[in-house]
DNA sequence: TTGGCTATCGCAAATCCATGCAATAACGGT
DNA sequence: ACCGTTATTGCATGGATTTGCGATAGCCAA
């Protein structure tokens, strides 16, 4: 049986008082066993191979509470949310081409010090994980 | 004639190739007569006092418009999606507690190194004038 | 001022995501 | 193993925003 890392998720969920449904797991297997993000739709219609009447409405809930447990990280491209499972070990943000929504990784160091400003000046806790820097990347940079 | 300085705008659309008409005029109007953000569906109502088949479409499509030509910038609030005019001499940016939907403003001063790094070190360019960063203000942070 | 090119509009339909509610199923206790 | 409580689901519906398309109306040239 191979496990990519997700079973302390389990764990976290039901620690809280969640129930494990097969649904769940399912979106858990699915968003843990893709390497980069995936779209809402998408892991819909993988899930719905194990459980062919899972609803759509299901999915995105799940993913919203996987999201507020910090289980997966949010990731806006273009109008549609995408979601990656939360490596602790290699956390990063994104940065989105609002023209091509072509996306780059971004350390979190650099998001650092702007977010301890945040805290200290305005007590303002910003949720880092799930922030998208929006903009133009190298290659759509509007000509002189 | 009351001006609030969006004449600019005006010419500014026009020297872009686009052309000015009345439904244009009036969002510009209405969102240049708020000293705040305000919701796509109230730029509607406000414009349908003067304009009574004005449809949502073209608040939207105008909206975005007037975004990309920089002249209006977008918050994110809640979910949905909220403008102001983009007032060169006191950009700021928004913190949205994901918890109340309060807004506070930010200066973009708190920006500038961070956008100068992903500038230099990816040759990519934040939209900063349109980002909102999310996360939860001092009243609504989790109890210990 | 008029005419024509085409950007823009209104309308309808589609897309994406969220929510209310009754039926169902997890899971801790027996 | 069974039961009851109640979290969760599926289904239907609703809200916000976007898009396709034929009709309309800016705007520039004549």
């Amino acid at each position: 049986m191979r496990m990519s890392g997700h079973e302390s998720a389990v764990a976290h969920l039901r620690s809280e008082g969640y129930r494990m449904t097969p649904q769940r797991l399912s979106v858990l297997d699915i968003v843990a066993g893709r390497p980069g993000h995936i779209g809402a739709d998408e892991v819909w219609n993988l899930a719905k191979e194990q459980h062919p009447y899972v609803d759509l409405a299901t999915i995105y809930r799940t993913l919203q509470l996987l999201k507020r447990l910090g289980v997966v990280t949010e990731v806006v491209i273009g109008n549609k949310l995408h979601f990656e499972l939360a490596n602790h070990h290699d956390r990063h943000n994104h940065m989105v081409c609002s023209e091509c929504d072509s996306v780059q990784t971004l350390s979190p160091a650099y998001l650092a010090e702007f977010s301890q400003r945040l805290q200290q000046e305005f007590g303002f806790t910003p949720d880092l994980d799930n922030i998208t820097i929006g903009g133009l990347c190298s290659i759509c940079q509007p000509q002189s």
